[in-house]
DNA sequence: AATGAATGAGCCTTCATTCAT
DNA sequence: GATGAATGAAGGCTCATTCAT
């Protein structure tokens, strides 16, 4: 809480927005050090280097992943897994689609298309969890073991669909609703979470058909 | 006449991988050069610069889309909906999962990330027509008009499902199918088209339950 | 006549202007054959390289001034020296400011800054003869020898005048007769004869006042 | 505060010497860079870029040009316009021709045939006010309005004189004075100085003869 | 005779980084 | 702890020139 640490505040502030907003090679130290008003040193002298400075702003990404998982978790406590698959989606849904938690998941977004090494602990510790305990969710559900190929095509459609409505310039060039309201976000979650149920209710049946 | 369109054709082809593996910004006009063993001055002769190169890049890419969606469609001709929908999805699964055809997508991919202005025309005749053919499509299935919302959620479930087998390094890093083989596109279709199906009709009949 | 001549007096036109205009370096050898209508390698083709194309603009711009001089000088043959004096200024002023003029007294000025060695010819062949006429004329006014001191600071006066008239810039900015017309130059010439003949015969009543 | 002042000096000492010697286009940064024993990248620090450095050069062309032009205002004062006309005359000849004031004006020369931004604040803060002072003195001499026609053509004849004598390859080739000493100095202004009156006179008796 | 694609040297500029203060 | 001047590597681009046709 020193100057010092404004300072450094200040950096990771501008950083995690400027990365977000540009991607890494987009974003030139003096523009983080302009916006963050501090010095063009700066960045090397707390964080060693450019790259030092945006692996920790991508563990602050990892870590508010890591926690929405944790939330998404603890709400499902004691349902059906249908009941648990539906409020896992409207958690991520609401978390993702707030406005202000862009810059997460646009960060995450470039890790996907320009991978860095902190790309590993982004997966073991959010994507993982996630995709485990939705596995298992579905497992549940349609009476297969969670790593069945089917249970595993089932968590895809999922988890596909909900990043679908992330803000991107395809879908505001299309007209599509780019800044979901806040009911918005309750229908959108619902239509998941319905058409979800129906698709792996149906993938289910087809499971045990033979 | 032969030696002039080699070279042009060769840059054409190096900047395509480059910029696809790479993004825009971290290639560099040597590399591209190098790989298409050109001179540096060549990219500056034959596109202006290297944006003129990336546009004219993009646009093949466009076009590789645009035929896509043609096929696509002409392949469902005088079909019922529901077996319309199926061919469209197994027609894009197999172009756009198909080694090779890595490319093309990920130039995509990137420009949803970071956009220049090649994406309008991308959209425009690209991803709209995509849209506008599943939302007649759709709308028929569950008996709404193209533009309903519910509609347009199905839409883009279906959507979400089909671009969510590209190899992208967090799948990879999952172990999940990340090279998918000749007889896996085919599954992966079949799964896309039941699950969305069952969403779809799921949909239909809450729409007309009140 | 041929076909290869037109195109060779094209680019002689185009870069006599353009050289004129901007100057050697600032001109590019792609400039010139856009402005004559020719292929890029005319230029190496016809003359060598882009410095051989120079030095034959500057040899017509010789030719030019050398004209101008047997001119004045013919058009003063037996007349009192004072007489020839005031008729050489005339047809200076009158050669040099007449629009259209220009590009061979820009392109001088431009070998004064920057010299090439085409500028020796230039000396020898238009400046020197000049130079030695006026001598001789002032010479006999003022009773001295060609190459008194006197005599040659005279010249310098004259000669200086003459050249101030040239539309430039500065004259541009200072609201003067930029753009002289037929009946300026008259007056031109007249004021720059008064007042250099008042001068010279005080140099010379000067020379012979001790 | 010591390293950091003496670098842009250098920076702007060597950029004056060779712009005025090859010009603009001619000069690298790469030899600026060289001659101030600097980086490549010192002048885009400290300049901006190398237009920047460029303009500040030729702001203190403008400035010393200013101050040749009120000492030679103050050195006239109090006394006779023609001895005020004398002494202007000699100011600018010794300030213009001692050596090492070359820069100045071999910079201010080629503004005049290659003008950039930069001449409109050397025309008004240099040249006007030395064309009003010098308009003042001779139409006071002649007895006639600063503005009128022949005022100003006496005023261009001075100034032309007060050129010619700057050291340049024609003069060179021609075998004149190029390097004038100390006691030429004397006599060039002398020169033009008696010239000058007697030709301003002359052209006074011939305004008030009619 | 004339073309236009291709070349390679070189230029200005940017940028992450370092270092003395 | 923090600054800002200075660095050097590298990038995009321009341009005169060449070469096969």
């Amino acid at each position: 809480m020193s100057r010092d640490t404004e300072t450094r505040d200040r950096l990771l502030k501008a950083a995690e927005r400027l990365f977000a907003d540009r991607g890494f090679k987009k974003v030139t130290v003096r523009d983080i050090c302009r916006v963050a008003r501090a010095n063009v040193a700066a960045v090397n002298y707390h964080f060693g280097d450019k790259l030092g400075l945006y692996r920790e702003v991508l563990q602050s990404a990892i870590e508010a992943m890591r926690a929405t998982n944790d939330a998404a978790r603890s709400a499902g406590a004691g349902q059906s897994p249908e009941e648990q698959l539906r409020r896992y989606i409207a958690i991520f849904v609401h978390r993702v689609l707030t406005p202000g938690n862009d810059t997460v998941h646009k960060l995450i977004q470039r890790e996907m298309t320009d991978p860095t090494p902190a790309l590993d602990t982004l997966v073991e510790q959010g994507v993982r969890p996630r995709v485990e305990y939705l596995s298992s969710l579905i497992g549940e559900i349609i009476g297969c073991p969670p790593a069945d190929q089917r249970v595993l095509r089932c968590v895809a459609s999922v988890q596909a669909q909900t990043i679908a409505y992330l803000p991107n310039p395809i879908a505001a060039r299309l007209g599509l609703a780019n800044q979901p309201s806040a009911e918005n976000l309750g229908e959108i979650a619902e239509h998941i979470a319905a058409f979800s149920l129906a698709g792996v209710h149906a993938v289910g049946r087809a499971a045990h058909a033979r």
